[in-house]
DNA sequence: ACCTGAACACCGTTCAAGT
DNA sequence: ACCTGAACACCGTTCAAGT
């Protein structure tokens, strides 16, 4: 008479649909991209009306905004929980959080997309996205005015200058090979990592003075 | 009896649609962005049926990538056009050739956002767009290997990984503009061409060597 | 050679009605 | 409170048939 004690007993139907969905829509993104996700072939994945989703999300780009702001935790998450990223020589901080975010772009490819998916996603209205973004400037800057005061980074330039140089560069990088650019700079897929790692490190040691700083 | 001496005297329904349909579908892409270009509707723009462009090209996603390497040619003929980027010292080459793209980006958002768009088009089908990357990258390495031999810039590091991080940031640039990141960097809007320009010029200065280099 | 008309299998979204 | 069923106004693409 009682109801079996395991809760969330019947899958979707009723239940959590919200977040059924958002792991349908991932799902798709990982299989044809996010520009393929469709509201409806999710709906029908999880066996409920191609209305139902408008219960839980005004429009598709709400269901794909709330998915990029999924990434953005992970991708923040990732990058904090980096060997060297929270503290320690700047030099090192500063590498650390330039391949934490390269390595994650690459090993969680579907979830960059829909991150940095413009078209897709409603960044403008979405704090929590913007507020990720900013975390990572912020852990940037930090590295960088601690190298400055430790006389480790040059102080010709400003600390936002230098903080948008790598951010540019390491988003470059990110997007180049998202893109499919890699290509066209004969480099073969295997040692695509490594020169988007040599490239992160060349800015690294530029921004040191010139020669290739110590590297720990 | 004789036809009228004026040439190409109807305007589609027949004559050059392809052409056409490229501009129609160009025309869309400013207005409502490159994924809302829409066959059916560029065929209604024109007065011809749904089905006539695909005479034309295979399908949408053809089109667009026919868009794209008009958008490529001009990009390049637009950046080998600006003044400093095909003779004389090479930092002032490779400042024009990064500056030239950013502008043209900035510019021609919708073209750019084309060229762009690796959802929309088909870069590895394209050898014409292949081409127009790579012609970029050769400016760019030629005015790099130049600056070398002059000792303008550091030795440390070898042409292509100069290369791959200077196009990694000027494409990140472009990227982020595009991508509405700059709101983020308490960038105000009318700061964003300078600030980029700024990160480009710190760029070089660091491969200079780290002081600000003369500026032509 | 180029285009039309009609069709097919999809979309996102709305809305009255059901539980 | 959440979901269904049916509808609306769209898509991209195919294909026989027309000129």
């Amino acid at each position: 008479m009682v109801n079996p004690p395991v809760a969330a007993a019947r899958p979707y139907h009723h239940g959590n649909l919200r977040q059924a969905l958002l792991q349908a829509a991932l799902e798709m993104a990982q299989e044809l991209g996010p520009e393929r996700v469709s509201v409806r072939e999710a709906a029908r994945r999880l066996g409920v009306s191609p209305a139902a989703p408008f219960r839980h999300f005004p429009n598709r780009r709400a269901l794909m905004t709330a998915l990029a702001e999924e990434a953005a935790v992970r991708l923040r998450v990732e990058v904090r929980r980096r060997p060297g990223s929270q503290g320690g020589d700047p030099l090192r901080r500063l590498r650390a959080i330039g391949r934490g975010y390269l390595e994650w772009a690459g090993r969680h490819a579907a979830h960059f997309r829909i991150v940095s998916a413009r078209d897709e996603i409603d960044i403008a209205g979405s704090a929590a996205l913007r507020q990720e973004i900013r975390g990572l400037r912020e852990l940037t800057e930090q590295a960088l005015a601690d190298a400055q005061a430790t006389g480790q980074v040059v102080a010709s330039a400003s600390v936002p200058a230098l903080a948008l140089l790598a951010r540019a560069t390491v988003y470059g990088l990110a997007r180049m090979r998202l893109d499919g650019h890699f290509a066209q700079w004969d480099i073969e897929p295997d040692a695509v990592e490594p020169a988007m790692a040599a490239a992160l490190d060349l800015l690294v040691d530029l921004m040191a003075g010139g020669a290739p700083a110590g590297r720990a």
